[in-house]
DNA sequence: TTTGTTTATTGTAATATTGCAATATAATAA
DNA sequence: TTATTATATTGCAATATTACAATAAACAAA
């Protein structure tokens, strides 16, 4: 058979997969790179910096939307995308967990 | 046309977006999180611990050893498994990285 | 209204991932 | 040597992802 048992896994581990397979494709990776390296939100160019066609950097930004990476807001005939701050802590904070456990045995 | 336009993105970004991609599937979080519930590392048992076939469990053992999320060394005829506590400091800091330039701004 | 602009959706082809049976390899024990 | 045990590799079928052309939808301006 193939892919995919994740009915054997537990709901958290899904979700955590999930999220972390959000950023696993170098072009959502691009897309928080450029949101980060702007001042603030952006509206619109997102398209014009990828080297990808519209529908397709459209179905990674909504990727990155449906874990709540990012945040859209409609802005008239455009769109403005935000990262999420909590989430990316969120984020930090779960290997920052593991790293402080880490800490408490040796190999 | 399909997957994968990784010419066109940076090295950097190829090896985030695959990095991420080692822990987007929720066998090899359970993995991260076996390893993290034992004392300390683990020789042999990770298969029976997992509901999945022996060789589905070592391919995805390999895809965590490739991006150095965990380290296995030969024990005789068994392997003892750990995570790399250097790997998860790192992806900690990238992402305390992004929330510090993330309170620079404002949405 | 029509036109232009921006983003989303649909359909489909190319490619990648997943899972496992069968088999191979490597090391130890008898 | 021949088992036995533990892990890796191969080959392949099932499924998922990626990319984009074509089209649709939503909105503003003329």
């Amino acid at each position: 058979m193939g892919a995919s048992k994740s009915d054997f896994f537990s709901e958290e581990q899904n979700e955590l997969a999930n999220l972390f397979k959000a950023i696993s494709h170098p072009a959502r990776i691009a897309i928080i790179q450029y949101l980060l390296s702007v001042d603030t939100c952006i509206c619109g160019d997102i398209v014009n910096v990828l080297p990808l066609a519209q529908p397709t950097v459209s179905q990674h930004l909504k990727e990155l939307k449906n874990v709540g990476i990012i945040k859209g807001t409609i802005e008239g005939t455009a769109i403005c995308y935000c990262l999420n701050p909590e989430k990316m802590q969120k984020i930090e904070s779960y290997f920052g967990g593991i790293s402080k456990e880490l800490k408490n045995k040796c190999c």
